[in-house]
DNA sequence: TTGCGATGTATCGAGCCGATACATCGGGAC
DNA sequence: GTCCCGATGTATCGGCTCGATACATCGCAA
């Protein structure tokens, strides 16, 4: 997932190590949490003996100073790594539709075709209807089994699912009427669109 | 934090593993992803050689057959478990705050005083609104930079935060006004509170 | 009786995190 | 001037966690 995310950057621009964190930290909206340098520099040389990515030492020429000793390390994507991204964008496997498979996959969205956008926000679609199917069955069958606090998680938990259906909803049909990166404004005009009450009994 | 979960759950009534797995899908609400019996078994293991907890092959008197062989290891937690279980609860560090301590810490709001409660949904709300505060930094300042599904993407987590934040607010006030474990019914007639608008310049 | 899905225990490799260490850079305090 | 501090920058280690896998039993229906 996180091979994705870093060629899908570097792809955009050349980048170091700690450059890359911080893209990756603002990028990749609240579905993924900052990622650590224990886990980016590893993959960094993960990726480089697959050989998707390239090293190059930063001659002073370019960026800035840093004189000498340890000089920082530009990582650069290949034309391998180029290819193999193309083919993970497209590939879907069950963790293209968790948070943080999903985080990602969505963010290089405007980086692939309709049908495979379609194909990632039904999925997601179907996962998060699953989970929310699953809190239902407890909030109806196991209610009297659980004290007010853990219900009121429950409740909270299913309000943000129904919630994400709605916006993978409306997400569906722009991409499907054809008019792909447009999105409704929200102003003070439009706060909100009418809400079904929730269906408990 | 898994720990704590575990050393809760047990201290309701003792139970196997694959039980134990149930109970903490169900319980700990969306926050807290179903638990892997690759995690669950060696934590297991962990607490017990701790002495938090104990085995006891559950002699078929009691428990359904499982004739012979491998049979169902039941756990139970010891005096030292319920000890160390009420030092962890009080306990908060930054771990507490994030979407899987929260959830865990939450579901067992039942057997903690009403400081602990307050002191930990006031973090989590910090927590959340640091999230919030950068991403409207980003929405402000770097908006041009990002590509219209990056954006919404953004946008769709900064609505989320605005609502978390809320649903803590109510909980805080809820705490502090005594009444603590009444929450308010969400029926037909009052399916949402009013919503102020959303800040955006 | 055979076979299948639910129940049940357990391990392994690999990903990922938080803590930690170390080094440089720019700038404000003194 | 120099001294210190926070931001920038690279890197590793131990430990937690996951998904895949293996294996065994139970109840039940074809």
């Amino acid at each position: 997932m996180l091979e994705l995310a870093i060629l899908g950057l570097l792809q955009e621009a050349p980048m170091h190590g700690y450059e890359l964190r911080k893209e990756l930290a603002t990028k990749l909206g609240t579905l993924r949490a900052a990622i650590s340098y224990g886990t980016l520099y590893p993959t960094l040389k993960r990726l480089k003996l697959a050989g998707w990515i390239s090293e190059a030492e930063a001659n002073s020429d370019i960026i800035p100073p840093m004189t000498s000793k340890r000089g920082r390390v530009v990582y650069k994507i290949t034309a391998e790594g180029k290819e193999h991204f193309a083919d993970l964008l497209t590939q879907t496997g069950p963790e293209t539709y968790d948070d943080a498979g999903f985080g990602v996959h969505f963010t290089f969205f405007s980086r692939t075709d309709r049908a495979t956008r379609l194909r990632i926000l039904e999925g997601r679609r179907r996962r998060i209807e699953e989970r929310r199917e699953g809190l239902r069955e407890i909030l109806a069958r196991a209610a009297d089994r659980l004290d007010a606090y853990t219900l009121e998680l429950q409740r909270h938990g299913l309000e943000a699912c129904e919630r994400e259906v709605r916006w993978l909803e409306e997400l569906i049909t722009n991409e499907r009427s054809g008019r792909t990166p447009a999105f409704r404004q929200r102003t003070e005009s439009t706060p909100e669109p009418p809400r079904p009450p929730l269906d408990r009994p």
